[in-house]
DNA sequence: TTAAGTATGCTTTTT
DNA sequence: GCATACTTAA
């Protein structure tokens, strides 16, 4: 390894710097992930640091992917004992392996978000809750929050006030716990939940992992949450040999409960931390880091850093105006037929947009253009009905207690079993306490002839494949149930031409099945069973189903675009309320990470960056008079090129709601987060919990590190 | 009791 | 504009 020849200084101390916490802060495009390769290739090759002893955790699955492919390729390191991989698939893993210590086996399910809306749905019918008054999507959000900051439900009022509404919530969250522990089953917090708690409560296994770990990397640090801070806290605080790579400027997560001060706080977390910054780009030209500097340095909540680089090139972030989001897709389209005229690659095109619905627009024009292209992300390939379907029979077969599963497929194809049948069985259920797919074999004198004898056909189709899954491949099995039920033949006859993309999806779903057996041998040289597919693929997003080997465009949101490059970017709908979207200007916290996001987004752009904003957007059936983004006016107008007409019609956005104006008034004020740590003249250091009212007057729920727990007025507190 | 047909309501971002 | 929830027919 010539380490100098390769990397800058910096990313040298990043690479040999192996002992204790180390932090880096990197720029967008400083070569992070190049540096945690070498790193981890250092660790191997010179320091002779055993593979199993390494843990490093990415932000996505297709970026632990190209770790390990890069590993084995540049270095001829072999990948299979290293592990490399999300939180998420490291935590199942280790809750696979920790059985015995777990309340619960390890052919968990794991419930996707419409699984938990719908079990969340089955409570309220329990616990007659009226889903208008609790909007299911609502409560599940708030469900999440407590797992993430590792609160559950016998904890819960320790950290929340008691009212009517949080009463009921509590109620939901114990119930809804409940059924995922009689079914089996976990939610995707549950994994990072329980994973800590297990760390936290039980020494033995803790101290097997924190030997085991010596050496921990994290990757994308500014996006990780508290559960997912203390389970690496609990495995690297004794040795520190701790390796957090992020850039706060990048940090879009936090609605999804990641905390901003996991990195901005890492200094006072451990002790005699080194720091290394990443500063120089080696992506985009000068222009486009100005314009994209010139943005951010409106945020507040920011480490200062200065991205600089070498690349020289008289192209500017482009400015364009179009008249509707029609017009806006068939500019890109003809902008991208154009480079492909010019013997340009689709692969290095990219539209990139706030919200996934957004893109059906680009759909079409790129169909009349006959362009080809990929959307990423929108409804996960496992997410639709007919896959899910399908995924159902293979979850049963693995976890007979997933009652979700189960009524999945009870009656597809139809076989004539309804509601009423449904409800009969539910009642032998409760009374013989048992799984659903007992209770029918026990009790069937409850049923009709004609119900009885087709679901006694299903179970025992169930029993057989269920024998069969312990010795067939995985694919072998899933064809078998297809063809059983005539699942493609159905779709292919039907008249509705979307059945025809669903009988597509089908087969797709038998190759993905395919697939993942070749590369399960080829990682870890064994034969992979149904339930390591299954696992795998509940935590796979649709970044990871991308098709490198086509050539097409690929649409995707910005947030999904976190860590990609590409030469030519389009980042559209550039325009108030949809970035920043309406639903995340109502306050400056809310404000600053969609600022973050466009800072992402612009950052992606290698050779060419273009901003759209249009006049006119449809939203359902009404056209909308559009304003433009009110960011865009913040980027420095030497920096980017634009018609002269542009902006003619407002220099200055109109505030549109009071909410906003609100929160112009609290940029200059303290402003209070959950999860942020704060400093009180008696009390000492502590974590805010809640915050209710806003600016720096807001009533604060504090947890002290003397234990206690205190409500407090912003005004006397500090943060830190 | 089930299956097909019709009205409604919701869309921010995702492991 | 699409999926889910309710209504009606068989």
């Amino acid at each position: 390894m010539n380490l100098q020849k390769e990397l800058n200084p910096q990313q040298c101390k990043v690479v040999t710097t192996t002992e204790g916490p180390v932090l880096v802060l990197a720029g967008a495009g400083s070569g992070k992930t190049r540096s945690v390769i070498y790193r981890t290739a250092y660790l191997i090759n010179e320091k002779k640091i055993n593979p199993w002893n390494i843990l490093v955790v990415t932000f996505t699955n297709k970026a632990a992917r190209e770790l390990k492919d890069r590993l084995e390729n540049t270095f001829g390191i072999s990948a299979r004992s290293l592990w490399i991989g999300t939180f998420h698939s490291v935590c199942t893993r280790i809750l696979r392996y920790e059985e015995k210590s777990l309340p619960f086996n390890s052919n968990f399910s794991i419930y996707d978000e419409s699984d938990q809306k719908s079990v969340i749905k089955k409570v309220y019918k329990k616990l007659d809750v009226d889903p208008k008054k609790f909007p299911p999507g609502k409560v599940r959000e708030i469900i999440s929050r407590q797992k993430n900051s590792l609160i559950l439900p016998k904890d819960f009022f320790n950290f929340n006030e008691s009212n009517y509404f949080s009463e009921t919530t509590h109620k939901i969250y114990k119930a809804y716990q409940n059924f995922l522990s009689v079914n089996n089953a976990l939610d995707f917090d549950d994994l990072l939940m329980y994973t800590a708690i297990l760390f936290h409560d039980n020494a033995k296994v803790r101290k097997k992992y924190e030997k085991k770990f010596q050496y921990v990397m994290i990757d994308e640090y500014q996006d990780t949450n508290y559960a997912q801070f203390k389970i690496i806290n609990l495995i690297a605080k004794n040795h520190q040999n701790l390796c957090v790579v992020g850039d706060d400027d990048q940090a879009i997560y936090s609605w999804r409960g990641a905390d901003i001060r996991n990195i901005l706080s890492f200094e006072a977390d451990y002790k005699n931390v080194i720091k290394i910054k990443l500063e120089q780009n080696y992506r985009s030209p000068k222009s486009f880091l100005d314009a994209a500097n010139s943005l951010i340095r409106n945020n507040t909540e920011r480490h200062k850093k200065v991205l600089w680089t070498d690349i020289s090139s008289s192209e500017k972030p482009e400015l364009v105006k179009l008249e509707n989001e029609n017009k806006e897709a068939e500019y890109v389209a003809r902008e991208i037929s154009q480079l492909q005229s010019l013997g340009k690659s689709l692969n290095e095109c990219v539209v990139l947009y706030r919200t996934n619905a957004q893109s059906r627009v680009f759909e079409n024009a790129f169909s009349l253009q006959k362009i080809r292209y990929q959307i990423v992300g929108g409804v996960n390939f496992y997410q639709r009905k007919e896959v899910k379907d399908i995924l159902a029979y293979l979850k049963v077969l693995v976890n007979p207690a997933d009652e979700e599963s189960f009524l999945r497929i009870i009656n597809v194809p139809s076989r004539g079993i309804g509601k009423m049948t449904i409800d009969k069985l539910s009642a032998s259920k409760l009374e013989n306490n048992s799984t659903y797919f007992d209770a029918i074999q026990k009790k069937k004198t409850y049923l009709s002839g004609k119900q009885e004898r087709s679901i006694a056909e299903l179970v025992s189709k169930l029993k057989k494949w269920k024998a069969d899954s312990e010795k067939i491949p995985v694919t072998v099995l899933t064809k078998n149930i297809i063809e059983e039920f005539e699942f493609i033949d159905y779709y292919e006859k039907s008249k509705d031409p979307k059945d025809i993309s669903r009988s597509e999806n089908i087969r797709e779903f038998i190759a993905a099945t395919e697939e993942f057996s070749e590369n399960y041998e080829n990682d870890t040289g064994e034969q992979p069973v149904l339930i390591d597919f299954l696992q795998q693929i509940s935590l796979q997003t649709d970044l990871d189903n991308v098709d490198e080997d086509e050539e097409t465009v690929k649409l995707m949101t910005m947030h999904n675009a976190k860590g990609l490059e590409f030469d030519n970017v389009y980042i559209v709908g550039v325009e108030d309320g949809l970035l920043p979207h309406s639903r995340s200007m109502d306050t400056l916290h809310n404000l600053e990470e969609e600022r973050r996001l466009l800072y992402v987004a612009i950052t992606r752009a290698k050779k060419s960056v273009k901003l759209c904003y249009t006049r006119h957007r449809r939203y359902f059936d009404t056209v909308l008079t559009s304003l433009p983004s009110r960011f865009l006016l913040e980027i420095d107008e030497q920096y980017i090129k634009k018609e002269d007409n542009t902006f003619i019609e407002s220099k200055v956005p109109r505030i549109k709601t009071g909410k906003y104006q609100k929160s112009i008034i609290l940029e200059s004020q303290k402003y209070f987060n959950i999860g942020q740590k704060i400093k009180h003249d008696k009390f000492g250091e502590g974590m805010i919990l809640d915050v209710s009212g806003s600016g720096n007057d807001a009533k604060l729920t504090i947890s002290f590190s003397n234990g206690k727990l205190k409500k407090i007025i912003g005004t006397f507190v500090k943060t830190i």
